[in-house]
DNA sequence: TCCACATTGTAATACTATAACAACTTGAGT
DNA sequence: ACTCAAGTTGTTATAGTATTACAATGTGGA
């Protein structure tokens, strides 16, 4: 949500607050347009996720949940993540079994993902070219998509063998 | 890995014996030329996944390879998948947890597929403008590949809600 | 034959996700 | 304010996916 991106990957020293601000704030007016409720639990659930640009485990989400004894079970993480999914602010990441905030919020896309394999960040790309490319194929072979996710994974420009000039 | 294809999707009326008897053979020869040893149980498990173009997961191989009493433990099946998946001869398909034979073989390629959210049949589409549009993508955000993931979901031709024309 | 290495067997366990049902909020309509 | 209906959360148990660790066996080369 911060503008120093590097093409879309997050700049290791932007101001993070900023993107958590701007998410939390997107996501009470989406809710609030759509009749949805962003509820405690809910809200807790993406300020956890969004603590970072690293996806983050279903499990890990739930240890955060709980810090003192009064623990929670997972079917509460479970349908946050459910009702987040579902109103687009949060997306899952299938090859890590994690889960990250959505950089784009509101906007109807798909999820499309570079992953650094060295850092853990995960930039949203959602390219219409990609997309396109893509529909072009499903059109070719009659494929009728509802539905899709890209996960790239690789080195970010900040843990590149050759560092990325300035 | 026969004809008969609509676009990449497998036909359903295809000889599908003549899928399996090509992706046994690619693998036998694929195996002897890297000096990789494709044993009984690799073989046995290739065989499963190979039953038809449909992803299987990892427990219902495991079933399929423990027909008597003479039960098989989860690693035997996950120590092949790892083998088959390592030589490029199946892919796992992270949004169904599920394992499917790979249709280009031997080819230096990534995983993309489309999968029928009806008959749940997958065909892999590896194509290359695809891949360039993502490769440009990542460029731009001085991204660096090591390996993709592209799982698409929809309807193929013959689940479409309109019939496809014969 | 003997050794080193790869493969498989075996038992236990970790990690991820869901089912089923009870309790409790919340807000609209009265 | 009261009541109901719907939505949300709590709770317990369990299903499903994957890995660790170590023992046993097989395989091919020196």
């Amino acid at each position: 949500m911060d503008e120093r991106f590097q093409g879309s990957f997050a700049d290791p020293e932007h101001d993070h607050a900023h993107c958590v601000i701007g998410a939390m704030a997107s996501a009470e007016t989406i809710c609030r347009v759509r009749g949805a409720r962003l509820t405690g639990q809910r809200r807790r659930v993406l300020e956890i996720i969004w603590k970072s640009h690293v996806p983050i485990g279903a499990y890990d989400i739930l240890a955060a949940l709980s810090p003192d004894e009064r623990a929670v079970a997972p079917p509460t993480v479970y349908r946050a993540l459910e009702f987040l999914q579902a109103h687009g602010l949060v997306h899952k990441i299938e090859s890590l079994k994690a889960y990250v905030g959505c950089q784009h919020p509101g906007h109807d896309h798909v999820g499309q993902f570079l992953i650094c394999q060295d850092c853990g960040n995960a930039a949203e790309i959602d390219d219409p070219a990609i997309e396109r490319a893509i529909q072009g194929r499903a059109d070719a072979a009659g494929f009728h998509i509802t539905e899709m996710t890209l996960e790239v994974r690789g080195l970010c420009p900040s843990c590149a063998p050759a560092p990325a000039p300035q």
